[in-house]
DNA sequence: CTGTTAATTGAATTCGAATTCATTGATGGT
DNA sequence: ACCATCAATGAATTCGAATTCAATTAACAG
């Protein structure tokens, strides 16, 4: 009855074209000893056919998927979800299909990974901290690991981020040099990496240049934790000591810097940049609009991504590596949320 | 040397408990015959080796991968990431790892589609249209296809969608009995079927009710192009013809309304919406902010997605799947973005 | 026309786990 | 004590393409 409901396979198109199986497979790769004459046979039968190589088998033997694991939070999908956009566009251009392994906590991490392992990922990109003992188990099994805005003490981990150290010390800099001297931070939750560097930075480069505290309030990456952070920061204190009001507050990314903004323009009825300065860290698209002009420093996601593919795929080819750890270098935007210049 | 680099196999795992390659696959199925004491000594020799079963190997035998191919268009992911998160989410829960395929075009459908089935996927969930021949193509290798917001003449078909045409009809009417008479659309792409969709049926419910012309302006989905939109429909006439001016301005999805919003406040310094009601569609998290507070219509992505990897599974699994297209209700969300009731 | 080299070819093997099937051993009924 | 039944086991086979290696053919120099 149903003697072909499965796909056909090499056999079938052998058999078709009057070759041998071995003569399929050939016609299906570049530099592998066939006739012009037999490739075309093949091909032709192929067609006929409507046979593809089954990826499958073809991997158990290559030891190659073509499948890259991307690990990845919920809240860089969600705030940011040119990352992945991106890192798919590039993977792609590589020859690797994402497989994506959606986190909601950094600690699904280790659970993701090992997943990814069995699933037989050439490799892995992770925007998701990953302990050393995870780096050593993919070592192991061969896999390459990039970590994408993320570090690692190893010195053989392979990582491509943004520079926000630099970028927040700089910023503090900027800020203090134009008069401010009350400050304010929103972080990220307290495990996550990225927040932590920002802010850190930040609050240190601050205390270089003699500021001794900072008011924190510990959000959660989300725009309600940066609204909710807006109100506590500068409402409580607003009518009883203005004096002592942040003048700026500065937050670990976007989303909650916009959760600010609208906590001052709207719940406050503050004014923008006269007030108080916000600023956030990413540089999202809804930041760029007329409703906000949110100044921030933008992540070059778009070079991060390809260079973070590029490695990738140097390291499953096992190509030398000159430069492990790439540091790519964030950029002030100045829109109007902040007033960065001394007042005259 | 390096005896064993690569990664351990069931049968190094068999010499290691001492019993054969059969028992430690066994060992790790549900349901199969092996002594509990068996599968204890094999579970404890994987444990040791770090063994786990090569899903690779696993698949091409069992004809399963445990992937889920996910095709996205671009504007998906950007615009409303919400829907590839929860699709993961409850692909997940139904066990399936969804293989990322972005198309940045509808046009690419086709050939992702061809793509995903090379890769052994379980099925599809395309939220990117996809050909007769395509649905066919994926039906002969017993793939099933679950579309997700669009929609196939085939009966056979399997589908989730938003009622698009329910809900713009019942918004149409009720913005006429709220006493507009003028009234302007921004389309999607020409060839994006959602857009037809909510825009056609806005359209037609307007005609019924006597409305002969509507303004029209295609756009891309895009912010940008809403930006543009509201200019050209609002500014370009403002002075010369204010009367016919439209009143009214419904965007194919949200991105693009946050445009028009944008253009109508900021360059055009109008007042909405006693100068002009927008109104999109999606509910995306941005026009919930208070600096767009954007009337829309919600469209359910969560139950969508849950929907939609039910019925996959379900399909996948070969059971029989009592209603083939599923049509989820929009609700109308009213902001403040739009006059929705009759002046005094 | 012969010996040599290079280019193709196909039979057989491989990858790693799942499954079939025949076999063993244990249990129970009589 | 004896046969029937059932659970557990392992040897062998399977999935589909890639690859090894020996065999064949063609091309060419002398």
């Amino acid at each position: 009855m149903r003697r072909k409901l499965n796909a056909p396979t090499s056999y079938d198109v052998a058999r078709h074209a009057g070759v041998s199986q071995a003569v399929v497979s050939r016609a299906f790769q570049v530099d592998s000893p066939i006739s012009a004459q037999s490739r075309a046979k093949v091909l032709e039968s192929a067609q006929v056919l409507g046979y593809q190589p089954n990826a499958v088998a073809r991997s158990l033997i290559t030891k190659r998927s073509g499948l890259a694991a991307v690990l990845l939070t919920e809240a860089t999908q969600r705030d940011t979800p040119e990352v992945l956009i991106n890192l798919s566009q590039t993977l792609l251009e590589q020859g690797f299909q994402p497989l994506l392994f959606s986190c909601a906590h950094e600690s699904e991490s280790s659970y993701a990974l090992e997943k990814a392992l069995a699933f037989g990922v050439d490799g892995i990109i992770s925007c998701v901290s990953l302990s050393d003992e995870d780096l050593v188990r993919a070592r192991l099994r061969q896999r390459p690991v990039v970590l994408f805005n993320r570090h690692s003490t190893d010195p053989l981990a392979l990582s491509v981020a943004c520079d926000h150290g630099s970028a927040s010390r700089l910023l503090a800099s900027r800020l203090f040099a134009a008069g401010h001297r009350r400050f304010a931070v929103v972080t990220g939750p307290s495990e996550a990496p990225v927040s932590n560097l920002r802010i850190q930075n930040f609050v240190q480069r601050l205390q270089e240049l003699g500021i001794e505290s900072v008011q924190t309030f510990e959000g959660d990456y989300h725009y309600e934790s940066g609204h909710e952070a807006g109100i506590v920061l500068l409402g409580s204190s607003r009518n009883k000591q203005q004096r002592k009001r942040a003048e700026v507050i500065f937050c670990a990314n976007d989303a909650m810097a916009l959760g600010v903004l609208d906590a001052a323009r709207f719940a406050l009825m503050m004014r923008v940049p006269s007030d108080v300065s916000v600023l956030g860290f990413d540089d999202i698209p809804a930041g760029r609009r007329p409703a906000y002009l949110l100044s921030t420093v933008r992540q070059p996601t778009q070079e991060m991504a390809s260079e973070a593919a590029r490695l990738f795929r140097a390291s499953v080819d096992e190509q030398s590596i000159p430069i492990r750890q790439l540091l790519l270098p964030g950029t002030l935007i100045e829109r109007g949320s902040a007033q960065l210049f001394p007042l005259a």
